[in-house]
DNA sequence: CCACATTTGTACGTATGTATC
DNA sequence: CGATACATACGTACAAATGTG
């Protein structure tokens, strides 16, 4: 039997985007449409755009159409649990992902920085202690992430608290108060140093941060161990 | 019609794997035995299954069965692939993902790393000087991240390099002289100061070995441009 | 090395459900 | 409401790789 023909879906697409007759956005040509144009059925079709569509290339909106899409990382948190689930990556190895993106979007923000967005800063670390929730920190990291403007950095980002983010939300709500007096100190240093632009006692306060949290889930992990 | 029967493969699978009947390595019921088992017809198993293979969950072997697998950064670099295509992200952005991820890999490996270790490396920079090949860069890099020892980021990086690699080989070959004594020259500091647990100097030398390559994403970008 | 059963790979057709316009 | 388009599921058939006897 003739082989490849679903790949041959993928690779259609993908020749219509280098060729730029397709941007972020844009609706693909139907499934039967699709079928016609390179002789095979219309299942062999969705095979192909199912593919494209598990990687985050494209999005399918029933009854509209198939719309290339430019947001691929809900696929990339999906695989970090399965990874997390197999026992190939631990909660530990997600923080020390968090902590190098962090630390270097930092470093790209404290040479980039506003005023503005300095206070902004403030901001939510004020809502921060005043609400203590978790989905503020949150905010928080996602923030200084931003600052650095790089879009990788937020997609990986984005997919690590996705998979992390019970456990943070569990440590700040059911955790120690040191735990959270230190959390919302190491977040005030960070505000300052980076106000000042002072890179390396900024990099200290992240380190101690993640240092912190590092702590807690080796805790949380031996608690689980024993029950 | 009855939905989400696909679905209900993958959660049966999750179920096997939480359930610890199912280990990395381990081979799946037939697709048969799990359409009967599920009472759904062989085509939906495979949806399902397809499904999870696309994140590398498992990988399916023609004429043997399929696999649990415990290695998914094939998916993450298609998606990269993908995501450069798009525009989403760019090489600048890859670059920046592997420094940070080289930073911190390096941080970890000089608070751990064995004078045997640092022999490896002076021995993949020996060949590296010799042949002056990218592979022996990527080796050298790989070496790095490995001594950090974190899975995830050997991961992510694995996937980094393999979407700017063709780039690197580029610069290296064709690139100035220059380029690539800076390389050589920043690679030794980064060796010499592991040995000498000198973090500062270190990341020094790391960040500038990331900034050379920066300027050379962005002089290759506009030579595209005009071209 | 061959023959064979098993298992996955691919493709097709069909039918019906459901969201969009 | 009807037309369109995707979502899901079933069945069938044959190809190709694997493993075994």
């Amino acid at each position: 039997m003739e082989e490849d023909r679903y790949q041959d879906v993928c690779t259609y697409v993908r020749r219509l985007i280098e060729q730029g007759q397709l941007r972020p956005g844009d609706r693909l040509p139907t499934e039967r449409a699709l079928s016609q144009d390179l002789g095979v059925s219309r299942g062999t079709v969705r095979d192909g755009l199912r593919l494209l569509e598990s990687m985050g290339v494209l999005e399918s909106r029933q009854g509209s159409g198939n719309y290339l899409s430019n947001h691929m990382g809900q696929y990339l948190a999906q695989s970090l649990h399965f990874m997390l689930l197999l026992g190939e990556i631990d909660y530990q190895s997600i923080n020390r992902m968090r902590r190098a993106i962090e630390l270097q979007s930092y470093r790209i923000a404290i040479q980039t920085s506003t005023p503005e967005q300095v206070q902004g800063l403030w901001r939510i670390q004020e809502e921060l202690e005043r609400t203590r929730s978790a989905e503020k920190d949150e905010a928080f990291h996602d923030a200084i992430i931003d600052l650095g403007g790089d879009p990788l950095m937020r997609i990986v980002s984005d997919a690590l608290s996705d998979v992390i983010g019970h456990l943070i939300t569990q440590f700040l709500t059911r955790g120690a108060q040191d735990l959270l007096h230190q959390t919302l100190d190491t977040h005030r240093r960070m505000i300052e140093y980076l106000e000042q632009r002072r890179v390396d006692a900024g990099c200290a306060a992240i380190t101690r941060h993640y240092d912190i949290i590092d702590t807690e889930i080796a805790r949380w992990q031996a608690e689980r161990r024993t029950i």
